[in-house]
DNA sequence: GCTATAGTTGACGTTAACGTAAATCATGGC
DNA sequence: GCCATGATTTACGTTAACGTCAACTATAGC
């Protein structure tokens, strides 16, 4: 089962018909069409998934697309645009690196908070 | 120097005067007043740091108060609050961790790229 | 042939998070 | 006394990411 409809996608990733037609339109999905309808293949639900991911790391979907679009294998594969696709990697890895220390800082922080609870109440909550 | 002008404060951030008066009428900020003039202190200053670390992890400014009013020392003690601390850190905590999968997935998916790279160009990159 | 059920394309509405412009106020320097 | 500088409030503008109709099409089932 290779192919799915709108309503299926939609509810397979839990957001809405609306979405993926707007996700078609900045670029991030690409159907092919029955008639009028929309198909959706596993690269369009792949896409989907590395977009929905990408949004809740706060990236903009513009931003998504900038990434997907770089990892897809139907990239052009000459020596300037390898390149480029390394040099994008480094960036959009110390992207995410500085993410992950603002993570670290934070889950730090959290822990701090919680020990400062009286060991009763900490014990509740295992 | 526990006292900043939004100027300075903005400036340190790398962001705008307007931004940080935004972030007040959010009641993410609430500084004291000389005259009509903003007084920063310290606790904006820290207030301000959250605010922004939240929002590079993808949190609106509403998630982002709610998650820094819960740690703010300013908070008071009583049993049924530090057990509902305990909980919203709970649930904080393994948003976070959601997003940390989220991330190293992305992370794998960058290596796994990077990989297929030929090896004359991942040199170039160090 | 009629209706219920997806699907489609506009097009306008909405919320968040500010940007930006206009008018006003306070102050330090010359 | 005047002006430049930095602050303020008010208010409208803007972009992203959809939500929400409205009007239409296509197909399956009875």
């Amino acid at each position: 089962m290779s192919e799915y409809s709108i309503q299926n996608l939609a509810e397979q990733f839990g957001v809405s018909a609306r979405a993926l037609r707007f996700y078609e339109g900045k670029g991030l999905l690409s159907p092919l069409r029955r008639g009028q309808t929309r198909i959706y293949s596993e690269r369009d639900k792949t896409r989907l998934l590395l977009t929905l991911r990408g949004k809740r790391l706060g990236f903009s979907l513009e931003e998504c697309k900038e990434i997907i679009d770089m990892y897809d294998p139907s990239q052009a594969n000459d020596k300037s645009q390898l390149l480029r696709l390394c040099q994008k990697i480094s960036q959009h890895r110390s992207a995410l690196l500085d993410k992950m220390e603002d993570m670290e800082a934070t889950l730090k922080l959290m822990n701090e908070v919680e020990q400062k609870c009286p060991n009763k109440l900490t014990e509740n909550t295992g």
